[in-house]
This record gives C-alpha cells, structure tokens and sequence, in this order.
DNA sequence: TATCTTGGTAAGCCATAACTTACCGTAAGT
DNA sequence: ACTTACGGTAAGTTATGGCTTACCAAGATA
C-alpha cells in the first residue's frame, strides 16, 4: 500500500464524492448509496477501492457494514506531498545556460 | 481548477514519475522524457495535464522549454486533505442504533 | 424455518484516457 | 538559406476501469 492507491482511489469523482460523504460520520453502504446517482454494487466497488487504498474502514454492524474514514491514508498523501516542499529548484535555472551547449550526450 | 484536477494528475504513475523527476530541479522535455520508457510525445501529453492541474509550469528557454514544480496545485490538494482532519465522526458510533430502527423510509 | 434486508462478488459492456506514429512550427547552428 | 534539434498537436488504437444486471451469502424478523 502506498500514495499510488491513494491518489487513484480518490482521483474518481464519484469515489470522492464518497468519501467525503462520510466526513460528517460514518455511514452504511445504503446510506452511502442513497446520496449516489450510481448503483449499490458500484458504491461497493467504490468503497472495496477505497479500503484497499487505507481511506475507510469498515465495522459490521449486524446485518449492515458501517464504512468510516480512516485517516491514515490521508496521512500517507500528505507526507508525500511534503516531499516536495523543498527549495532545491531555484538555483537551477542558470544552470541551463550549461546545458544549452552539450547538445547530444547520451 | 481545483483538487479534482490534481487528484486526476497525479493518479496516472507514469506522469506522477515524470512530477516526482521534476523534484529536484527543472528539466526541459526531452530530459524527462529520457528516463521515462514513453515516448516523447507522450511526456508532453502528461506535462500538458500537469499544467492544466497547476502542478508544474514551463518557462521557454530557448529552443528548449524548461518545466519546473509548481507548489500551486499540491497546496491546493494539502488544503483539501485538512478538511478531513476533523473529528466530528466520532460520536457516531451510538447513532447506528437509531438508523437501524427506521429501515424502510426514504 | 421461511422470508426479507443488506451488501459483496461475477460477468460483461462501454467510455475514457494513455500510448503510438506522423506531422508541423520554431529556434539554433553551419 | 538550409539543416538539425526540440517539442507541441492530431489521429487512431488499445487497454483500463467504472458501470450495469444477476447472483449469492449472512443476518434479522416473523
């Protein structure tokens, strides 16, 4: 598992639509659904990514499975985005009057 | 422009590859497209849509055209992130109780 | 036990998007 | 001016993935 999963999963409209759905607090896949323009098993399909990608966590509560966030995907992604908030890309660009002159070096 | 956009970037692992190999400093197109098992025309396709996610800018260098990270688009996405670091889902738990009473209603 | 509800899985379809080759414009070098 | 290098765009192909319907298993209710 890493920020691969976690960018796909939420790169879907409709996967992000519920997960953020669920920010308030969790909810049932029914509940989850009803919110949806798009079908329960395609809601699930949704949900089984999103789990797959440590966004949600599922709770069965009975006859019903309780989704809810999980932060530490979201944890991951930012970390990862941290990673490039380093300021080692300024001094570059006089650099590439050099590069301007050998042209054809492997 | 907004997260939708980024997320969307971001997911594709090739053009991720070619975001993350812009990390230490700016590359013109070619160069990125020599550690990249694509073809040329295909980094630019990548590029062009990491520019439309404000994740990357161009800055025309001669005959060349020097691509550079762009803190734009991943602060737009680390704002997004923090909306979910609320703990309001918390005190839910108990609801379930209550919804799993009124079963049938619309 | 019979029935209903909830929700996950399978198979198949279709749309999107990632890739290729081909082409073109522009800047540099001779 | 001609040629070469750089890189963006177009058109067409293919593969991925999101959706649907159909089906099935498990818990709840009577």
């Amino acid at each position: 598992m890493a920020y691969q999963d976690i960018f796909a999963a939420l790169a879907d409209p409709t996967r992000r639509q519920i997960f953020e759905n669920l920010r308030d607090h969790p909810k049932t896949v029914g509940e989850l659904a009803k919110g949806q323009t798009v079908s329960r098993p395609a809601v699930s399909q949704h949900l089984r990514v999103l789990q797959d990608a440590h966004l949600v966590s599922v709770e069965p509560q009975g006859n019903r499975r309780l989704y809810s966030i999980k932060r530490e995907g979201l944890k991951e992604l930012r970390d990862y985005l941290d990673c490039f908030w380093s300021d080692a890309f300024s001094a570059y660009r006089a650099e590439i009057a050099k590069v301007m002159e050998n042209k054809g070096e492997e």
